[in-house]
DNA sequence: ACCTGCTATGTTAGCGATAACAAGGATCCG
DNA sequence: CGGATCCTTGTTATCGCTAACATAGCAGGT
């Protein structure tokens, strides 16, 4: 007991003493067993965060701000990544809870119904991510991925494009993708274009290389087509690409424009217009939030369900 | 205890007793502790992994291999990122070990002599990766960073390139870079190119921009450079688009490689000349040698220390 | 009928820590 | 100097599971 007081700050223990047990700790190699301590004092210091792809520059902004804020909480990411699926989620989802996270942070508002039960179950804060969930389970930090696709084919259609296409991934396993799709065709509606050119290409989430075959379909279906918005910068910059490799000027004969702001946008020649999403904020207010629900429970004094929407805009750049 | 055969497989149980179990189970919505669990068995399913940062694609595959590898095994990574300083990654290999992780997977061979320590008392199989340390832990999946620079040198060399630079952080705190660094010195003096030109610019890992910058300080410092090689793609791909910037032709006046074969050096315009290593497959091979090197501590026959070698390869593009 | 061998279930103990309480000793104050 | 108070250390029980062993019940062969 003395030992196990000795190794954590805050006990009241002799300095004497517990230099005495540093120095045989220290020796022996001795190394605290959590799993022991979790069982005992019921906090597995945990909180399992999923996200689609762990391969995704968004998302890992989203994992960094969130390690950010858990810095000295004394609390880990268990980070488990779906790969888009939300049977996979759901999979995640049970074999997460069997590690007792004290919190659980979730990209996006669709699960399948017995995930989205574990979820409601689970007796700890739950945060979804990166959406703004009809029905949320509980916190919310996001934003509307179809307003933020509004907003930037308005800002498009401001610059004077008319003939917009749009390219994405051939089916909705990405709904933050589906729903930029979305929000592209009510701007359009809105505008009172009423011809949309949607070309689906490729698994989500689509690679630069997709995003260049994608454009290439684009322009031979659409040859008058005037600007196209690419579900996300790495497909944007895939279709820039494959312009210059066709000696078609951007923006003068087609203009480009990405979504999620990565630093290949602001790099690239010419840079990319892009809708500014604070991915690396949704990570950092997720955690904040996260610590307090976490004293609230502890406290049993649960916090009210709560709804943060981050900011994004349309960072207008060379390509569009 | 038939509960706790009913939830596992493999068990000998009545069909009927584990439906009826299922049901409650389901009804309750009861899920297994695991850290419970771990602390009777003593396999808690963690294989902890260090790697530099979350947030680069190359560490991003590998780690992506590791889970690939490790599917079905009933293992799950824990993941932490040292950004790229050994003082981290030994807190972070004390923080790990509290978990009790059945292996550990850490980047690079160098460690703090407390982390090296605690890595070689931990008991569990070490393996170290992305590099060929002289003296390591225990066992080994990577390459060497020096040679795979100096393959790089070689080829500009062959393309006829003689005034080449090299482009890389401020800091030996990024080792691969610092290898990377150290090959291209190697292999300047062997080809009897006596004057080097390094540009340090930018803490490790260097991003797009600061590569860009990095460019401008090299041909302002030695205007007669022809070939400039980057630690990264990433920074290398800054420097392809500083030159379009200033519409210094590549690779007719200058010549670009970079490092890595991110998908950016195959998608860019043109293309970028690198060195293909395959973070994928470090992962992969990872973790099966993991798998392999836990059954042997479980069945109490460790196995010996082995050292897997990863291809790398020159890739000739577009920009050099 | 008896023993063997098998399957299914039950019992007991213990994994390694911490919570909660107990107790010994020093200190302090009137 | 005695009792209150604080600081430090010790004791006991428990967290939720599984290993290991025990036992009950049944089938099958002789």
């Amino acid at each position: 007991m003395t030992v196990s007081r000795a190794l954590r700050d805050g006990a009241s223990i002799a300095a004497e003493t517990r230099d005495k047990i540093m120095k045989a700790v220290e020796q022996l190699g001795y190394v605290l067993d959590q799993s022991a301590g979790s069982l005992s004092s019921k906090r597995t210091g945990f909180v399992a965060v999923l996200v689609p792809s762990i391969n995704n520059s968004n998302f890992a902004d989203t994992a960094r701000g969130l390690t950010d804020a858990l810095q000295g909480s004394g609390l880990q990411l268990l980070l488990g990544y779906t790969d888009y699926l939300i049977e996979k989620e759901e999979e995640l989802i049970e074999s997460m809870l069997r590690r007792r996270p004290e919190a659980i942070v979730v990209t996006g508002g669709k699960h399948t119904p017995r995930g989205r039960k574990l979820l409601e179950k689970a007796g700890i804060p739950v945060i979804e991510t990166w959406d703004l969930p009809p029905k949320a389970v509980r916190h919310v930090v996001g934003f509307s991925n179809a307003e933020a696709a509004e907003a930037l084919v308005r800002y498009l259609h401001e610059k004077g494009y008319r003939k917009i296409g749009f390219i994405g991934g051939t089916s909705n396993r990405d709904t933050r993708g589906a729903d930029r799709r979305l929000g592209y065709e009510r701007a359009m509606a809105a505008l009172g274009l009423m011809d949309t050119r949607i070309i689906s290409f490729g698994t989500p989430p689509i690679s630069m290389k997709q995003g260049g075959e994608a454009l290439a379909q684009l322009i031979e279906q659409w040859p008058d087509v005037e600007a196209a918005i690419c579900v996300s910068d790495l497909s944007a910059f895939g279709a820039l690409t494959e312009c210059q490799r066709r000696k078609i000027p951007v923006p003068n004969r087609i203009a480009i424009a990405g979504f999620g702001d990565f630093e290949i946008s602001s790099c690239s020649h010419p840079s990319i217009t892009t809708v500014g999403v604070n991915c690396y904020d949704i990570g950092r207010r997720s955690g904040e939030l996260l610590l307090r629900a976490i004293e609230g429970e502890r406290a049993r004094r649960p916090i009210a369900a709560e709804t943060i929407m981050t900011q994004y805009s349309v960072i207008a750049r060379d390509s569009a």
